[in-house]
Parts: structure tokens; C-alpha cells; sequence
DNA sequence: CGTGTAAGGAATTCTGACACG
DNA sequence: CGTGTAAGGAATTCTGACACG
């Protein structure tokens, strides 16, 4: 796991760098754009790669879209990440067969 | 500042990333190893250089250091990249003077 | 010197709920 | 729907001190 994805920080410092109010980040949790993970006696832990996501949501929020269009919007990015890494090992594929 | 270099864990997390007990890094602290930031209530905020720095107190301390060694260590270790940089701006310079 | 620990207090976070628009 | 807020409790952290070797 890199630095980026690593899960350090409490909510009051995700608070701080993205602007957004503890409320709204547990909100979001709530449903489910982001996932922070839990230390032993409850306490969020987030990475810096979901204080980039907050910053993303908080774009998306101002631009008047709601949590339930965000979330299929990054189900979405996902899914295209998934066809474009599969479209490419299909080339590879492809030139290599053409290749022998 | 880099991602690296943002202060933004607490003792808690840090204690788990290295292994130190909470005393161990605030210890180190009052020695001068580390200089962590804090929140307006007065809570330590780290960053994953402050751990990396601790990992390598650790060994050192293994090793059977003092903290005092270890903290001249440190200096040297800075004062050799200042002479390092100095000297290679010299070099550039003399470099850039012989081409006109 | 370096570290553990108990002590008391303060800062931080948690959840569930009510309110508003 | 998204967010603010007061409420009560629990987890986390803080400092200064005593202890030990």
C-alpha cells in the first residue's frame, strides 16, 4: 500500500485540508463515497486519497449533483478504468499473436 | 509541501506505523530527533517523514546510541547535503564560466 | 539515560436524534 | 436531501511526576 492510499488521518484533519464540516465527511460515508477505515475503538482513519475524492465530491456537490448520481458517476469512472485496461491487455495480446 | 512532508497524523497512528511506544516518540520529541506540529488544543500532528525519521531512530537506538549522539548525526548528515549542493553549484559555475 | 506507568484533565471523536428547507 | 446543532458518552492525547536501572 502506498503513502497515498495508507489510512492516517482523523476526520478533524480531513476537515481542515478539504474545507468540508465534520458532518458533511460522515455524511458521505454514510453513503458510501468514501470508505475510511476504523481504529479499534471507533475512530475514522482516512488516506490522502480520500481527502483528493472529498475534494472531487465537494466540486460535484457545488455543481448542484446529488450523493446518489456522485457514487454511480465513480461507479462509472471504475468501470471505464476496467474496459480501457482490458481493451489494452487485448491488444497486447493481439500484437504478440501477430508477432510468432 | 509534499504529501511526505504535511503533518497530519496523531501519536497514535504514528505508535503503530513504528512500532514505538507513545512515550518513545514523545521522548524523542523533547530530544529534539523530531519536530511534530500541533493542533490549537495541543494535540502532535506527525507526517510519514517524521516516521520515517523515527524508524530510523530506532535502529540507531538498537544500535546503542544516545539520543544525543543521534541528534548530531542528524546535523551532520543536513551540514553534508548543504556542503554538497554548495559544491556543486561551484562546480556549475565554474563549468558555465569556461564555456564564454 | 531511556522508558514504563498511574493520575487527572482536556481535546477529539462517536452515535442517534431533532430541526430546517 | 443535505447539513447544522445540542447531548451524552467514549476514545485519544496531554503534561508532570515517580520509579527503575
Amino acid at each position: 500500500m502506498s503513502i497515498r492510499t495508507k489510512k492516517v488521518m482523523t476526520i478533524g484533519i480531513v476537515s481542515e485540508l478539504t474545507g468540508l464540516s465534520l458532518r458533511q465527511i460522515r455524511y458521505y460515508e454514510e453513503r458510501k463515497l468514501i470508505s475510511p477505515e476504523r481504529s479499534k475503538g471507533g475512530t475514522r482513519k482516512f488516506s490522502f486519497e480520500d481527502v483528493e475524492k472529498l475534494m472531487e465530491i465537494a466540486e460535484k456537490m457545488e455543481d448542484g449533483y446529488l450523493t446518489f448520481d456522485i457514487r454511480n458517476m465513480e461507479k462509472a469512472k471504475q468501470t471505464n478504468e476496467q474496459i480501457r485496461k482490458t481493451m489494452l491487455r487485448g491488444q497486447l495480446n493481439a500484437a504478440f499473436r501477430t508477432r510468432r
